[in-house]
DNA sequence: GTCTATAACCCGATAGAC
DNA sequence: GTCTATCGGGTTATAGAC
């Protein structure tokens, strides 16, 4: 008769030799301070490695390519400004919480310039139903709707959305020295709010 | 008595052993194609030397380094820019040469994405009167005093620039499926417009 | 699951000949 | 002004040991 030898003792056996010293979530969490402080194009497999005290092919049991590691880690900063803008609407649908939310968003992009650029990657992979970044279109079309109604709420909110990003490309790229586009900010947020109010059913 | 050789034969001369086969000029296009290809992070100083037929290092004499023709690319970008979207106003300061910007503005993003995403690279150095940006500036606050006056058309040309630059990036990053963006774009744009006419001075 | 070692590329930039 | 040759650095990814 023979005994199955249990799980654990095997990986305990196996942890033995060569332990695991790291997991996905890990990885990506230090992933995510390196990207944040260099950028996503100066990223490198061996530098997270390093970072995480690995060999430096030791990401390849997690990831099975550089280009993986990034998909995740896009994933990852629609999912930190989704958190970052519902955070702002708190529990409200109205004109002010979409101010707020209007603020929250140019203002991740400036505190986490880097982490922002991912967002909008273009995306080479196709995304599934629990996307963040379809996630977020709803949570902003459900915003809207407060201010436009549901009738304009998509393109009312393809509108906000744009000129939002807008904002912030012109804010880093540093076109604008005099003409302070925080005060074109708020200018077209409120225009884009009047005209709301002023036709909403 | 000795005679001065000529500067034009010294420099048959040199032309005999080493003529030259590029210039500032031809480099950029040569690059600059490149550039609409295969995007400006795969841009090396190798490539664009073995597309002109050149030695791996020709291109030091015209340029001190990569950076400096990624600068130079830039520029042209900006300047190519503005040439379209002055061809698309024509003589005309209305509201309806501020729409057919505002459409060749997305135009050349949807017709040249690579090269588009070049004008708004947060530039590394700063720039003279006479730069494409400068000249693209005055060019828009131009257009759009027509819509809402002088007093108003610095922050409504901020606003109406970073709408349009928010569209490209939605379109580029394809995050719109069946929301189409387009819609949002005359959307945004009718509201910019409107909110324009009835409170011009 | 991690390790060392290495294959097989890519790149920017420089030195010196012609 | 262009050439050949090279230095010195980077990278992804794989193979095989433990």
């Amino acid at each position: 008769m023979y005994t199955l030898i249990p799980y654990s003792s095997r990986y305990t056996l196996h942890r033995m030799s060569y332990p695991s010293k790291t997991d996905r979530e890990a990885i990506l969490s230090t992933a995510m301070k390196l990207v944040s402080k260099d950028g996503m194009d100066h990223l490198a497999v061996r530098s997270v490695a390093t970072a995480l005290g690995l060999a430096p092919n030791a990401l390849y049991r997690y990831f099975s390519s550089l280009a993986d590691l990034k998909d995740g880690l896009s994933e990852e900063s629609r999912r930190q400004l989704l958190g970052v803008l519902r955070k702002a609407a708190g529990d409200e649908k109205d004109v002010n919480s979409v101010r707020r939310v209007a603020h929250a968003y140019v203002q991740f992009a400036r505190d986490h310039s880097n982490v922002f650029a991912l967002t909008l990657l273009p995306s080479s992979s196709y995304e599934g139903e629990d996307a963040a970044h379809l996630q977020s279109w709803r949570f902003v079309v459900d915003q809207v709707a407060s201010v436009y109604g549901n009738q304009r709420s998509q393109e009312a909110a393809v509108a906000l959305w744009a000129f939002l990003h807008g904002i912030t490309v012109l804010e880093s790229a540093r076109v604008l020295g005099a003409q302070k586009p925080s005060n074109g900010f708020e200018f077209g947020l409120e225009i884009w709010i009047q005209a709301g109010l002023a036709g909403a059913d």
